[in-house]
RNA sequence: GGCCUUGUGGUGAAAUUGGUAGACGCGCUGGACUCAAAAUCCAGUGGUAGCAAUACCGUGUCGGUUCGAGUCCGACCAGGGCCACCA
């Protein structure tokens, strides 16, 4: 009666499949639900790595014990199917990308069967499925409906060689990554979203979810919220205003120049004849940077006055506008004012051109040694504001400004628009016409889905459009409005697009009216737990918040969050402790984990390789480790005694078993649940017998770890039903206490021994018995008697 | 440079959240079984000293709070991650 893991896993996967055990009734409200989600993966042609596993594995162990506790509970699992890779495919062999990525998919979905994990497949979704980008579709109309889809001229990555717009990553050092050509930063129009304006509300509601505050930390460092005011300056003989931004507004008296993001419009509308040569040349070289170089090259600033002079509005003083690329054009109003005696990068910039420095909160030598950083302090050098506080004098000019009408409090993000095109084929194109009359008109939604049509060449065109734009045919069409001749959009959205809202999908896939219905939504949401990789917690949860709460605002979702709870697993390295990669020579294939030692083994190992966000390095020895324990668990069989119920001396163990998995799963700490399974084994052993109540606990127990080889000793056991059938087990508080219990003695805070004492026992007794235990080490002068209950005893003394 | 995170035996890691540091696994050592090996089973396994009971030391470093610190506070060191001229 060997352990063989090929029979069993192969016998009960089968089972499973064929009776559709996991399928979820989506519609039965009956009882209270679960819903488990993972990060659905790229079908990438490589399959599964070794860490796909862990995080899947985690959420299927919480899944199968809540379905046990009675929930219904809902474990989908679908495919992020839009995408580069694909794409690449395409263009390197002509071949359409959706049979690639058909057969992709078949092969991770058959890998994700082998683990033995309890996905409902009937409610497999996929990006690049029409029935599923329909609605994608749908969600994009409805964001430019209402404004938040706009098409805005914003600076791209655009190489002249190439013909096409590159992604940042393409670009390596201004170069384009293909052939190395020369890339320079160049206007155009764009599709973006205007997720700023959600800004506030993605920021505000982080509080009340149940996430690690560290992923919340990153999503508020991404958002940027900073407080300030806009002030304006008019500018010297023009008839022309700038505004800046800024945080400190109490220092305006304090501004000696100005200077312009070399991208703002005002440039070139107030450079002076002298000094035009030298903007220009500046501008021009800008434009050559990447943003990598820009930031890169932080050490020493550069820039180049303008000939134009602005106005402090505080005291009519003149002060020179410089441009310069420390001033970014993306954030905030491309302006500055700049404050040398405060700010490092205004101090660095003045002493480089020689501009005057004035200090206006007190301390410090900033003429000479450096600029000082200056949250509070008294104000001096300015007028009215001299002798109040830092935040006093912001309060008085931000009043001050109000009244003039030339400033105002502001707060600014550096959350940016969302740029949503992409001039690629493997996406789901933009469901808009531009119409000659009408300017853009949406589709109908009786034309919805907008299906990608063929093309004859995958290859973005000379001019930097996607694909989509070389098929006349398809391009021209009529207007939804007026019927007259327009053109269709040619662009496609990113990859975030399908799965800024697949969750929502699972719950009503099949659904032709909605993207899911109302009642559905209304009971499954929001997810109750999320898991995902590390490398998706700043833009995919950031996005998909972000429509989540579109749709709420359209009443289309009933919650104001999609993620009630969310987590990351660590990564798994190779067995040297280095990033599993082909290159490296460590990857490990996990069909070859399955294969050699079983599915039940390479689960059970992964959850128990360590803390579940922790990263962790493979071992093949860990493996056998775990291979050996289910295989003492096998061997279990051989020690069954007929007694139904817990035996005496184990019943207490037992109980602490049960209370200590349970809320471990829940808690997911894996690995210590396991080890309170290997350890009640060893008991197990160690007496030589396990009563058939006993080991039926134990392979409930783990069975949402080991599913198979626990179905199959439930068989072979001759218990009623299938296991997933049974309920899980259930534990008496009263009897997870010893009744008697080894408790430390310490002397002056050090262990000197330990005593037995009665759970219950009285103080006095306690502490008796423990002066007993270590009179020989007391001294006479006995200052302190402390004892926590249960847990230590210990005599202070001198 | 900023923010986050981790630092515990030979090794992966535990520690009821301030209460006997090292559960559980791996490895190693010794033993049983075997002609032998593998597998399996049993025992041991933080360091130093000792035949031993035992004693002292021990959670990156230095300080602090406390009857008591791996856990809390302060400073520092090292590894990992994210962001990075954000006015």
């Amino acid at each position: 009666m060997s352990y063989n893991h090929i029979d069993i896993e192969k016998k009960w996967r089968d089972f499973w499949e064929k009776n559709e055990t996991f399928k979820t009734d989506v519609w039965d409200f009956s009882k209270p639900k679960f819903y488990a989600l993972d990060m659905f993966p790229y079908p990438s042609g490589v399959g599964l790595h070794a860490g796909h596993p862990e995080g899947y594995t985690a959420t299927d162990i919480v899944s199968r014990m809540k379905k046990m506790q009675g929930y219904n509970v809902l474990h989908p699992m679908g495919f992020d199917s839009f995408g580069l890779p694909a794409e690449q495919y395409a263009i390197n062999t002509g071949n359409h990308p959706a049979g690639f990525t058909k057969k992709n998919i078949e092969y991770f979905k058959n890998q994700l069967m082998m683990l033995g994990l309890s996905y409902d497949w009937s409610k497999e979704i996929s990006t690049s499925d029409e029935s599923f980008y329909k609605w994608t579709q749908w969600i994009f109309k409805k964001l430019y409906e209402d404004g938040l889809a706009k098409r805005v001229d914003m600076p791209v990555n655009w190489c002249e060689e190439l013909g096409t717009v590159l992604a940042n990553d393409e670009v390596i050092d201004g170069k384009s990554e293909r052939g190395g050509y020369p890339v320079v930063r160049k206007n155009m129009k764009q599709w973006v979203i205007d997720i700023p304006k959600y800004a506030e509300r993605l920021l505000a509601n982080l509080d009340n979810l149940d996430w690690p505050e560290s992923t919340k930390e990153i999503q508020r460092n991404w958002i940027g919220k900073s407080v300030g005011a806009h002030v304006r300056f008019k500018v010297d003989k023009h008839d022309e205003s700038f505004v800046v931004f800024t945080t400190r507004c109490d220092t305006l008296f304090g501004a000696t120049y100005c200077v312009l993001a070399p991208e703002h419009v005002l440039v070139k509308k107030i450079m002076s004849e002298e000094q035009k040569d030298s903007v220009l040349a500046y501008i021009e070289n800008c434009s050559k940077k990447s943003d990598m170089e820009r930031t890169e090259l932080n050490k020493e600033k550069t820039g180049v006055f303008t000939g134009a002079y602005a106005i402090n509005p505080v005291n009519n003083k003149l002060i020179p506008i410089w441009i310069s690329d420390y001033v970014l054009s993306t954030y905030g109003t491309g302006a500055i004012m700049a404050v040398p005696a405060h700010d490092e990068r205004d101090w660095d910039f003045a002493k480089k051109f020689n501009l005057p420095i004035i200090e206006v909160v007190a301390g410090g030598n900033v003429q000479e040694e450096a600029y000082t950083n200056t949250a509070t302090g008294k104000l001096v050098n300015s007028d009215f504001l001299n002798g109040l506080e830092v935040a006093d004098a912001k309060e008085k000019i931000i009043e001050f400004l109000s009244e003039k009408g030339i400033g105002e409090k502001k707060v600014n993000f550096k959350l940016r628009d969302w740029v949503f095109s992409r001039q690629r084929y493997w996406g789901e194109p933009i469901p808009l016409v531009k119409c000659e009359k009408c300017g853009f008109v949406p589709l109908e939604d009786k034309d919805l889905p907008l299906e990608l049509p063929e093309v004859d060449s995958y290859m973005p065109t000379d001019n930097g459009e996607s694909p989509l734009a070389a098929m006349t045919d398809w391009v021209n069409t009529t207007c939804p409005c007026c019927g007259g001749p327009a053109k269709r959009e040619t662009d496609t959205m990113p990859q975030w697009a399908g799965s800024s809202w697949y969750y929502l999908r699972y719950t009503d896939p099949h659904n032709t009216e909605a993207l899911a219905s109302k009642e559905a939504l209304k009971y499954w949401l929001p997810v109750d737990w999320y898991n995902g990789g590390m490398e998706h917690t700043t833009l995919h949860l950031l996005y998909s918040r972000f429509w989540h709460k579109f749709l709420y605002d359209n009443g289309i979702v009933p919650t104001k969050e999609p993620y009630q709870k969310r987590t990351s697993h660590g990564m798994i390295l190779g067995e040297n402790g280095e990033k599993m990669s082909k290159s490296r020579g460590n990857v490990v294939n996990p069909d070859d984990i399955v294969t050699t030692y079983g599915a039940d083994t390479l689960r059970t190992y992964e959850m128990f390789i360590g803390a579940f966000d922790l990263s962790a390095s493979w071992s093949e020895d860990g493996v056998k480790g775990c291979r050996r324990f289910l295989e003492r668990v096998w061997k279990l069989q051989e020690l069954v005694t007929e007694e139904e119920g817990y035996s005496k001396e184990l019943e207490t163990k037992m109980h602490q078993t049960i209370k200590k998995v349970s809320s471990d799963f829940e808690n997911l700490k894996y690995n210590t649940a396991i080890a309170a399974m290997m350890a009640l084994i060893n008991d197990f052993y160690k007496r030589g017998s396990v009563t058939k109540g006993e080991l039926k606990t134990l392979i409930v127990l783990l069975n949402p770890v080991a599913p198979h080889i626990t179905e199959e000793m439930w068989q072979k056991l001759g218990f009623e039903g299938r296991i997933y059938e049974t309920t899980w087990p259930e534990y008496e508080e009263a009897k997870t206490v010893e009744s008697t219990i080894e408790i430390a003695v310490q002397i002056n805070g050090k262990t000197k021994g330990t005593i037995m004492i009665g759970k219950d026992d009285p103080k006095d007794d306690v502490i008796a018995k423990a002066k007993e235990a270590v009179a020989d080490k007391l001294t006479p002068n006995i200052i302190k008697e402390i004892y926590v209950p249960g847990r230590i005893v210990n005599i202070v003394c001198r």
